[in-house]
Formats: structure tokens, C-alpha cells, sequence
DNA sequence: CCGTCGAAGTTAAGCGCTTAACTAATTTAT
DNA sequence: ATAAATTAGTTAAGCGCTTAACTTCGACGG
């Protein structure tokens, strides 16, 4: 055993005051180093680095002395410390679209859960950034990583298509985007799958044995909306039911726009309607009411999400379930993946969805 | 001018790898640093430093050759090292609750967008927590504090009354609360006046000629809860109003049960309620609708915190305006504050509240 | 004409941690 | 018995920045 000189006076000094506390300072912001823990032990503070990242080299021995004198002196290593040292953060940013609609409000805390458990389980840290005009133009993303405060971006349900974004993925900086997707590019991505959910929803009104099924899309400027027409598009094709432009309206994504855009399509007696989410066949469904229209007696109604909405209103909305929360999770799972050099296979993932009957639809008239 | 060697070759290649790109890196994450700008310039780092500090020893004539050598070569300092030298992180943490319950939701978002606008316009990073049960459990809030993640501590609408939470206040480490406040605690917060929002909006209806004055309370377990009843209780006492508990229902600040307590009140025929809060105005309003009662005719309703949801329903709610934006806001701006030592007068503080007459009350019948 | 002062830098230490390269002592192989 | 290999550390450099203390040089007052 290596016999060092050991500053008694400090060493006492410190865990006098670390016993006082819960806390490893008191007045004089004095925090515990490795410095104290390799004095304490009586080694060098390069043996306490490597005991404590369980390094081999180390006998258990020495090693178990020092997460002693660790619990004893309270220690926690700095993070800021070892970032230089380590040359990474263990942080990772996810940047929010403004929210100035309330319907993504499902949406952005359902996405922030997701990746914040993804982010406790891998031990890293989330920062938050909101997309705002500003944070766009003065490319903020683009600073956070040449100044090395994160390690990874993830953009939650953005439909931004930024070039520098392109770049800065290119560059091999690690980049994911959860719920959306960009043409064009090859930033991986996560996603549900759209297509499929309008193609489950519209087969399922279909199934019923509805043949006038129109759809509400919430922008055909937005992706995944697209997609989800799309499986609704195919569907018709697959059935042989004729597609017309009366039976589409254009919702916003808001109840206000789908309560609209259905007051138009009622004109044309539809026998069903998929609405491309759950806001707009809320919207639905009052216009539906309006008419003196029965659900799901004269119009079955299909939304898509599953919002705890779906489950609330009147009737209760058949639905597709599109997991946000998993969504969010695996993209960050993800992100973390390629900061830490894993080849994940699949550069982009689809998440699966599934439909949830309730009363809107009429699939459970007969109970 | 002091002449030192440059490597000229090191220089130039990087100053290639920047032009190249937007990117101050190529391939091999080499990043430049402080030490490539004073080569460069042909000064010390110091110097650098200095200038980039805008300290008055360094003449303007070097400290424009050291900006324009930052703008060539794309210079931007490392968050770690920096951080590391300063001891500090130029970042806060944000503690949200667990959102289990939807009408967190817009709370929620709207607290966010106010702390991150206010760290936007400080240079503070802004660090997420979800304060799950794991995470007060294992004083993960401690941890972050203790390995000098963050420099300052802000929770949002929380409940909970940790003591460790009230030592670390203590011990000097900056702690804000946002939208609660904690019995027995020396912790500052910011806060709506939620006492008067209550006294507004039962004076209001008493005003309109309304004697028989219901409130739903979300749950006397939760002082905003109970300081809203306060004010409710004080304008009865000082318009010497009877007070009954048959005219007090609790909402559980949801929906339903705002409908639930709603009905049971109604059993007693009130001429108007005071609802807690929005959500579960609009669960009483149903139930009085559902009763064949004519609102505002029959009965007034006033709710509080304008919702969006407010001005959606029908009749359109007459609310008290509670300020979360505004609240989280200040309350991001006191723990800067407080994290750079400025002795911002009052340690809390009370964000005002404001009534918003819609149609429900009755006010505007004349019109 | 010399000492003093201020201006404009520079030097070097320090922030707390990691890790490549080195060393001393012990084991193992021959 | 001795060289080689292994074990269990240590030393020291480095991560990129800040800043106290020092240096150098020219100006200026007496």
C-alpha cells in the first residue's frame, strides 16, 4: 500500500462538512473532488478514476475503498469536468415546433415523455429547445452543437426542411426526428405508419359495409397527413369504390375545420367518414349532429390518433391508435444509438398502429 | 506586435476545413479553439480571451483582428470548457409533474414556453425533469445539483413538500417555484393571485344580482385550490351571504367531476357557480343543461383561468384570467436572477388575475 | 535624466477529470 | 535462477477556457 502524505487538516475539514449536510457544500460552494477521494484512500487520483469506472486494472480491493470514501465524502464527479475531458456531454436537445394550436398538445407531451424516459434509462440529460422563427433563422441548433453543449438533436414533429439541417446530418452529426419526416433528405427518421392507419380505418368502414366513405385530410402540405390519405386512397382503389373530390374536405387540423369541411361533404350523402385525426371528427360529428344525422346509424364516424378525447365525447370515436409516447421513445433510443457509434440497422422506423373500435363506427350496434 | 511562430500548415489546413462547409468540422472533429485564433491573430489565448470578453486592456484594433479571426475561422468557445473554468453551467432545470391528468396539458405547454423565453433572453440553456416518482424517489433533483449540472432549480406547479428540497433551498443553491408555493418553506415562488381571482369572480356574479352563489372547488388539498375558495368565502362574509356546504362541491379539476358536484348542487337551486377552474365549468355546465336549465338565465357560471377551452364552449365562459405564460415567465426570470447573486427585492411574488366576461355569467344579456 | 505610472499584453496556474505511457513489484515461464 | 510477462498501480499530459500576477515599453512629471 502506497503511503501518501496526506493534508489531514483539509481532509477532516471536508468530511466534517460533508457530515453536517445532506449536501457536499456548505457556505464556501466547496464540492468534494477526486483530488479528496484519492487523499482519503491514500491513492492517486487516476486510481480513483479507474476504480470508479470499474477498470480492471484496479483490485477489488482498493476498489471497494474507494466507493466507501465516496459515500463517505458525498462525492459526485463534475459534470462540466468530465464533458472536457470526454469531449461529449451526455445531453441531447429536442426541439418542439411552437405550439400555438392546441391540438398538438397531445402530441408534444406525449413526445416529451417519450424521449425523457428514453433519456433516464440511457443516462442522458434532455435540453429543450422550442422552434420558433428566431431559433430557426438564427440557426440556435446549429451553435448548440459547434459549441458542443449536446450531442444530438431530436426534432419532434417538425415539417421545417432547413438545409443546414441536411448538412449538419451530413457532417455525421447525429440527428433523428420523431414523428415526422423529411423529403429528400436522409436524416433518419421515426415515425407511425400513416399510410397503414388510413388504410385500417377506411378497410374497417368498408368491412361495415359502407361504400359512400369520404375523408377529411388535415393539410395535403404535410406529410404524414398525405399518408394517411393515401392508405384511404388505396383502399377505394383496392375495392373498387369511386374516388371523388366531393368526398374530401380539408380540415386544418382543427374541430373548427373539420366541422366545416364535413357541413360540405354532407351535401353528398356519405355513408362514412375517416377523419385524418381525432380533433376533426370531433368537428365531424358535431356538423354529422347538426344535420339531424345519426351516428353511427346514418354516417360512421373513424377518426385517428386516440386522443383521450376519442374515449370522452359523443359517441365514443372509433379510432386508430398512432402511439406518440412509443414514437418519441424510439426515436430518442435511437439518436442515443448513433451518439454512441451503433450501426442500428434500419436507418428509419415505422411504428405500427392499431384500431381501437368504440361506438362511432358501429361496428358494436348488434351488442 | 509580438511575432510568434505560427504553424502555418496546422492554420491553413483548418482554416480550409472551414471554408469547405458551414461546419466548423470536417471528418475528424477537430473543432477550433481559442489557442487556432490567437495563433492566428498572433497573439496569446489570453489575449483572446480578453478580447472576446471585451475587457478594456486588449485596444480595439486587436480585438478587431481577434472578431474577424472568429468570424473567419468560425470560432465558438466550448460550452464544457468553459463551464469547467467558470463554474458554472448558464443552465436551469425545469421540473415538470408527471402529466397524467389532460387539464395539465395546457398549463403545461404554456409554462414551458415562458421559462424557455425567458432563458432565451438570459442565455440559459433550459434542462428538462419529469417529476416522476423514481425521480423524487432517488433525489435525482440532488444529484443534478450536486455534479454541478445546473445552476439553478425550477419546479412547476408541484405539490410536493420534499425536505431536501427546502435544504437545498438553504444551503444557498437557487430554487424557484412556479405556479405553487409550499407551506413552511423559505423557497420564493411566483404565483397568480389566485384569492382574488376567486373574489372577482364571486363578486362579479354578485354583482349581476346573483344571492345563491355555488363553488366547485378542484380539492381542498391543494392550496391554489383552496386560496380560490378563500376568495369565494370572503365576499359571502362581506355581502353577508349565507354560506352552506350544500353550495360547495369538489371537481377533482376534472371535467366529470365538475358535472358530478355540479348535479348535486343543483339539487339546492343555486342562481350561480363559481367554478375552480375552466375544465370543470364546463362539466358544470353540461350538468345544468342536462337539468333543462337556461344558462345564464337560470343559473351563472364563472370559471377560471381562460382556457382556450373558454371561449370554445357554449355559452362562451365568463372566466378569470390566470396568467401561466406570465407566471412561468417571472418565475424563470427570479431564479436567473438569484443564480447571479442580484437581490431582486421581494423573494415572491403574485402575478395579477383579471376577469374576462363572456356570455355565461349573463353580463352581456343586455346587449 | 531618471523614477513612476499606465497601457497592452503575456505567462502560467487552475478548473476536475481521463488516460496513455511509464514503473515497481510480483508471478510465471524456461 | 533469470528473463519475460503480468499486476497494480503512478505520473503527467491534455481537454479548452479564464484570470491573477507578472512583464515590457513608452510617456510623463519633477
Amino acid at each position: 500500500m502506497n503511503h501518501r502524505k496526506v493534508n489531514v487538516t483539509g481532509q477532516i475539514g471536508k468530511s466534517d462538512v460533508v457530515r453536517a449536510g445532506t449536501f457536499a457544500f456548505e457556505k464556501e460552494n466547496s464540492f468534494v473532488t477526486i483530488k479528496d477521494i484519492a487523499d482519503y484512500v491514500g491513492v492517486s487520483t487516476a486510481t480513483v478514476s479507474l476504480a470508479l469506472s470499474r477498470n480492471a486494472r484496479i483490485t477489488k480491493e482498493t476498489r471497494d475503498k474507494v466507493f466507501e470514501a465516496v459515500k463517505m465524502l458525498n462525492y459526485r464527479p463534475s459534470t462540466a469536468a468530465r464533458n472536457l475531458a470526454l469531449n461529449r456531454t451526455k445531453t441531447i436537445s429536442l426541439i418542439l415546433p411552437e405550439i400555438k394550436h392546441l391540438f398538438l398538445q397531445p402530441f408534444f407531451s406525449l413526445s416529451l415523455n417519450g424521449v425523457y424516459d428514453a433519456c433516464l434509462e440511457n443516462g442522458y440529460r434532455l435540453q429543450i429547445e422550442v422552434a420558433s422563427y428566431q431559433f430557426v433563422k438564427r440557426k440556435r441548433y446549429l451553435r448548440l452543437f459547434q459549441e458542443r453543449a449536446i450531442d444530438g438533436l431530436l426534432y419532434v414533429g417538425s415539417t421545417l426542411s432547413d438545409l443546414y439541417l441536411n448538412e449538419l446530418n451530413d457532417t455525421g452529426f447525429p440527428v433523428v426526428l420523431s414523428g415526422s419526416y423529411l423529403k429528400n433528405s436522409r436524416i433518419p427518421y421515426v415515425i407511425g405508419d400513416n399510410r397503414k392507419g388510413g388504410e385500417i380505418a377506411t378497410m374497417h368502414l368498408f368491412t361495415l359495409g359502407r361504400r359512400k366513405i369520404a375523408h377529411i385530410i388535415g393539410s395535403f402540405n404535410i406529410p404524414s397527413a398525405v399518408d394517411r390519405f393515401e392508405g384511404y386512397r388505396k383502399v377505394l382503389r383496392e375495392k373498387n369504390l369511386a374516388y371523388s373530390s366531393h368526398f374530401i374536405g380539408i380540415g386544418k387540423f382543427t374541430a373548427e375545420g373539420g366541422f366545416q369541411a364535413m357541413k360540405k361533404i354532407l351535401d353528398y350523402e356519405p355513408d362514412a367518414v375517416f377523419a385524418g385525426n381525432d380533433i376533426m371528427a370531433e368537428g365531424a360529428i358535431q356538423a354529422i349532429k347538426d344535420a339531424g344525422l345519426k351516428i353511427p346509424d346514418d354516417i360512421s364516424v373513424c377518426g385517428m390518433d386516440d386522443l383521450p378525447l376519442a374515449k370522452r365525447i359523443t359517441p365514443a370515436l372509433t379510432t386508430v391508435k398512432y402511439d406518440i409516447y412509443k414514437i418519441a421513445y424510439r426515436a430518442a433510443r435511437k439518436l442515443i444509438g448513433k451518439i454512441e457509434g451503433k450501426r442500428n440497422g434500419r436507418s428509419s422506423e415505422f411504428v405500427s398502429v392499431k384500431l381501437i373500435i368504440r361506438e362511432s363506427c358501429g361496428a358494436k350496434r348488434g351488442k
